[in-house]
Parts: structure tokens; C-alpha cells; sequence
DNA sequence: ATGAAAGCGCTAACAG
DNA sequence: CTGTTAGCGCTTTCAT
């Protein structure tokens, strides 16, 4: 059931040494009759290395972390799900980690992933606290951070380019022809939420308009939050006539606050929101959202990683930032979701 | 960077093992004086034992793999949550695998995780194939499969009750009136499919009311899919007026076929989808929904799969069934997803 | 109560 | 071209 390179070797009539450079093909050179031998012995035996030998033997590891808030959020699980098919295709595994929103978990999993001396760790922060890249860092672990934007290129980042986001959301939203456009922010704002909101601001000013305070109100993350926060909006005396929310399960959840005042969507009132939910521009097609390209922020942050890890230069003080798309779903004709 | 055991007892003044000892709280006594230092040492260096020599040297390792068919359906991640919280209040990591629905791609997981030498596995097959889980048992290691009936017992099972699901789903549509009911499959049936039709048509045996084949049609996965089976069954010359779908999202994308027909859920047509996406409910209220219990079901399953790491009993015969709830959010009031 | 040493399975330097 | 051997960092038996 466990069997090792030494039955192999004892089969095939070889040393292990020699198992050993067939099954790596090299460095050392090796006979074509002592190939044929040896895989002839594996196949027989189903012989497979095994890789935590041969981890501490090379004192590298073939394995990744992948550190996220919270693969209930769609939005964490698409990126994990990018970085998981990149590994894989380059011989990674990869350990999965959910922060839950929280620095001390953070730090235990980069505690634990140091323990299983991971080649490189690609990190999602739920928190504003640098500690963990500070850690990392301090156990020579390879990082990648994915969404946020680290201080003075502790480690490389890579995130969508939130900001435009922000801009191509309040643009649409001008375009139609608002004026009084609100903003639902989340409750701690990170860099990639900061920039969605500096991104509403900026195309508020590029077209003449104020930056009106009492028209940006703090939410949270779900669709009850983004129910309060409209509501709360719509109480104003002037109120706005469209929003764009941190997050679509946010907007969602301000249709049911608009229903409940008997404005329609599109019409009387008009929402953009950031797609966390991937299928909520399916769901709920009333919703205009900023497609961010999760899945491939995945891909992307892997291949950054290993390519890292793999030529062994020190990290480059990068900041990636990745196309968003508006994607507008009410042009294709209502669908009575009611 | 790289501090070891031996750095450690070298700056306590002690040997390697009462290092060790220090570490594991035995199994040999040592004196409060050398765990002191011990301790000190350890906190002075910033020690962090290496798993990966320690799981070489005990032959077994805390580490378990988890394969799904693809974690861009939610299900899969929530389920993925759950497993790796109870895995990491048991001290272990978890080895993130896609399988993709592919068979050849869960032979090569399996094989990654043997030779990561996994402590055990949690397994949620995308085929009807057995040699996954013949693989599992050939390498020896411990394997628990979720959402699928495996024959005699090879490796235990744990599933939500799908036939249970069938029954309500239907039941709840009888009990609205309706009396020509629908449903749209999964292209390749397994198990868990299969309960779930047969609930339905258990329900509809126990009311009295024919098994119409011609209301039974094949369709997918996603959105489109659920499109294209409803308008097939709308075409039929005598409709049904309400549908039961394998999944919500199916169910969603019926909605968009009634909607060009010009008919209104509820009223003209109920749906009853299972749930896949866990917001689906909440994005689209006029579907009712069966709720099955993801999360937990990863919960469960990791922890069944620890003890049976633990004690080192043989996997028992267990087929382990979790309650599903239905869930109706008509009654809460249409929202204007128009 | 503690230190020395063997060995988990692998790779690679050394010596033919 | 190939076998022998040391050693990665850890746990644990053996000896004291």
C-alpha cells in the first residue's frame, strides 16, 4: 500500500538514485535499458513519489495558500477557483483558507501555512490591517495580494480596476440623464472600495456635478444592508434618483425599498451595482452592474505567483490593475422577476 | 529565516528531543525548568515546526483533500466552507481541487492528493464513475463522498435528503392546485438526481395523479438551459402549469420562457427549483425554493471523515441523510425584479 | 529527566 | 552510466 523509490529500485535491479533521475528525467544521465526497467517497476507496483519527502528533501514545496475572506461571497470563490486551475496546471496544489473577515484568523492561517511551508501564499485581506503581508514578508513566503493596494510595494498586487468601475457606473447613470445620483459605501472602506467611490466622485466632477455628502450613505455587504440604506435615502427631502451600490446584493436589496415606495426601475429610478454575485446581472436583470473579472484576477494572480516563486528574482513592486466591463442588462427587455 | 528544532534546543541548552517533547506536551515528561527555556527559545526565534518533516517522520499527515465538480456553482463552495471550518478547528488544511465534471481530471486529483499523502478525502463526484472512489480505497485513504449513493458501502456517504426535496416540491405545487406538473432533469441522472425525481413522482403516485412522461423533459445546468426545457414543455398541447427543476437556476431561466408567454408566477404558473445558488431565493422571489443544506453538509462530512482518520476504525456502511426545508418567499410579498 | 541516534522517503554530491 | 551515502527536520527508542 506504501510503497517506496527503494521497492522500485529493488524491482527494477537499480539503485534508488537511479529511480530517482528517471523519474525526474535528469540531471544525471541514465540508460535507456535502466528507464524501461524502472517505469516498468512503477507501473507494476503503482508506485507514486511521495511529495512530502520530497518537499523537506528539496526544501521548496510544490503547494500554495489561497487566504480569503469568504467563499460564501460568489465574488471569493471565482477568484479561488482561477488561482486553483492555474496551480493546478503548473503542479501546485493549493491549501484553502477562509479568513472570515478576521485579522486573527489571518494571522493563524499564515501561521499554518508557514507551518506547511507553502512556496507562496496569494492573499485576499478582509481587513485594513497590513500585519499579515507584514508576516508573511517576515517568513520569506512569496505573496501575491489580490485587491487591495499594499503601501509602498511591501508585496505585488493585482486588483480590477475599480476606480473606472466606479467612473463607467456614474457615467451610465448621467448619461441616462440623472442628476441626484447616491452612493452606498461599505462600512470599512478598503483600497479597491475607496477607489469605486473616488471613481463616482470623479465623473460627478468631469460633468459639473456637486459632490453632495448627505447623498452617500454607509451600508454594509448584504441585500438587508442595501434595503436600510435606500430607505434611508429615500427619506432625504431632496431624494436621489438612481444609485450605485458597493456591491450588487446591496443594490438587490434596494429594489425591494423602491417597490415598497412604488418606483419603478427603470423609469423612476435606476441602479448600478459592483458584481459580486455572478449571476445577479442574470437574476435580476433590472440591475445594471460592473462586471469584475474574478475568475480571471485568479488566473492571473497564480501565474504572477509561480512565475515569483519560480525564477527566483526578488518581488517586484508591482500593481496590476484589471479591465471592468458595464454590463446592462435592462436594454434585453424586462423579465417579470416580480 | 529558516530556524529548526536544533537552533531552538541549542539556544535552551537542551537536546532536540526534549525540544520536541516541549512542543507535544509529551508523550515524555520534562522539567518545568527546560520547557521554560524551551518556550522562551522558541518565542526568541520565532520557531514554527515544519509540518512537512513532521508528517514524513509520523507517517501520517494533517492534511485533507477535497474534490468538487466546480465551485463556480455555488453549492460546491458552500459546501467547501464548510469543510474546511471544521477542519481547521481540527487542526488540519485543505487541499482545493476542480474536478470540472471531468472524470480524467479526478483520477489526476486523486493521484495529486496520494502523493501529497492526504490524511483523507472528501469527495463530491461530477460522473456516474466509480473509479475515483476505487482509486481512493486502493491508495488506503479515507474517503467520505457527499451527495452521492456509492453501492455496497465502499466508502460512506452523506447527502441531503433529495427524495424527501422531490416529494415537498411537488406536494407544496398539488397542495397550490396545480395537477399537470413538470419537471425538468439533469442531463446524466446520478443519485442524487435521481431521489430527487423520484420524489416527485412519488408525490404525485401518493395524490392520485399520473406519471405523464411527456411532462418530464431533459435539461442542463444553467439559465439557458432551464429557457429551452420550459419552452418545450410549453409547447406541449396540453401545458402544465407548474414545473418542479432540478436546480434554481434552471428554474430561473424557465421564468424568462413564461414571461414571453405572457404568463405571471403566481397565477398562471408556480416553479419549485432546488437550491444551488444560496441567494437565489432572495434575488428571485417569485421561485420557490428546497433548500438543502450545503454548509452543514460540508460540516458533517469533515467531521465524520476526522473521526474515522482518528480512530482508526474501518469506514463504516453509512449512508447519512440531511433534512431539506422548503422555502416559499411569494408569501413575503413580490419584490419588482421586473 | 535527559541526550544520542536512528530513520521516515526522497535527491544529489561523491566516488567509482 | 551507476551505486553508495549524507542529510532535509522531525519524533521516538535506547541508553543513561
Amino acid at each position: 500500500m506504501n510503497v517506496t523509490s527503494s521497492d522500485v529500485a529493488r524491482l527494477a535491479g537499480v539503485s534508488r538514485a537511479t529511480v530517482s533521475y528517471v523519474i525526474n528525467n535528469g540531471p544525471r544521465p541514465f540508460s535507456e535499458d535502466a528507464k524501461a526497467r524502472v517505469l516498468e517497476s512503477i507501473r507494476q507496483l503503482g508506485y507514486q513519489p511521495n511529495a512530502v519527502a520530497r518537499n523537506l528533501r528539496l526544501q521548496r514545496s510544490s503547494t500554495l495558500g489561497l487566504i480569503v475572506p469568504d467563499t460564501h461571497n460568489p465574488y471569493f470563490s471565482e477568484v479561488g477557483r482561477g488561482v486553483e486551475r492555474v496551480a493546478f496546471e503548473n503542479g501546485y496544489t493549493v491549501f484553502l483558507c477562509h479568513s472570515g473577515y478576521k485579522l486573527d484568523l489571518e494571522m493563524q492561517y499564515v501561521d499554518m501555512l508557514h507551518a506547511q511551508r507553502v512556496a507562496g501564499v496569494i492573499l485576499i485581506p478582509g481587513t485594513a490591517d497590513f500585519a499579515p503581508y507584514q508576516k508573511l514578508k517576515e517568513y520569506g513566503i512569496r505573496t501575491v495580494v489580490i485587491d487591495r493596494l499594499v503601501p509602498d510595494g511591501i508585496v505585488p498586487g493585482l486588483m480590477a480596476d475599480n476606480f473606472h468601475g466606479g467612473f463607467l457606473a456614474t457615467k451610465h447613470l448621467i448619461d441616462l440623464g440623472h442628476r441626484r445620483i447616491g452612493y452606498i459605501r461599505r462600512p470599512v472602506d478598503l483600497s479597491h472600495s475607496r477607489s469605486r467611490y473616488e471613481g463616482y466622485q470623479a465623473a460627478l466632477t468631469e460633468h459639473g456635478l456637486p459632490l453632495d455628502d448627505t447623498l452617500v450613505v454607509i451600508g454594509g455587504f448584504i441585500f438587508e444592508d442595501g434595503y436600510h440604506a435606500l430607505r434611508e435615502l429615500l427619506a432625504l427631502p431632496e431624494r436621489p434618483t438612481a444609485i450605485v451600490a458597493y456591491n450588487d446584493m446591496m443594490a438587490i436589496g434596494a429594489l425591494r425599498a423602491l417597490y415598497e415606495m412604488g418606483l419603478h426601475v427603470p423609469g423612476d429610478f435606476s441602479l448600478v451595482g459592483f458584481d459580486d454575485i455572478a449571476q445577479a446581472s442574470y437574476t435580476c436583470p433590472s440591475l445594471t452592474t460592473i462586471f469584475l473579472p474574478k475568475y480571471e484576477m485568479g488566473q492571473h494572480g497564480a501565474d504572477l505567483l509561480i512565475s515569483l516563486i519560480e525564477k527566483r528574482d526578488p518581488p517586484p513592486d508591482l500593481q496590476i490593475l484589471l479591465d471592468v466591463k458595464l454590463i446592462i442588462r435592462e436594454s434585453t427587455g424586462p423579465v417579470p422577476y416580480k
